[in-house]
DNA sequence: TTAGTGACTGCAT
DNA sequence: CATGCAGCCACTA
């Protein structure tokens, strides 16, 4: 099971922390790392968000790690640019559109949960 | 224990 | 609109 996996690999609590909020986003919706942070209760910690998602096994996991993206509306690179193209790729089959300058449409796409 | 790092963000230029 | 820069703090070596 995924989940067992994401034990081994992850030992430290705080993204833990970060991996249960990003799997309580939708599909077809996306979110900022910004935000995720906001609900961990630190909206300074974004870079923290990211990092987690960072050392995430890639597709052994259950994390749609593929739905955070930066508060500029599009898609981090930095490091290997194939994992963008692969988080866009991801983000497309569920029916997030991208525009002309590659960046998503908050007014429908992002998520929005209550707690915020 | 200390120093370095970063899938970020917001404000300034 | 595009860059640049400082702040932020859990995690790693």
């Amino acid at each position: 099971m995924a989940d067992n996996i994401l034990e081994r690999v992850v030992k430290p609590g705080f993204h833990r922390r970060v991996y249960d909020v990003v799997r309580r986003i939708p599909k077809g919706r996306v979110t900022t790392y910004g935000r995720v942070a906001t609900l961990l209760g630190s909206p300074r910690v974004a870079r923290h968000v990211g990092w987690a998602l960072a050392s995430l096994p890639g597709t052994l996991t259950d994390v749609p790690w593929h739905r955070v993206i930066n508060a500029q509306r599009r898609i981090s690179f930095k490091g290997d640019p194939t994992r963008t193209d692969n988080q866009r790729s991801l983000l497309e089959a569920e029916g997030v559109e991208f525009d002309a300058n590659d960046r998503v449409d908050f007014k429908r796409f992002l998520w929005m949960p209550d707690e915020l």
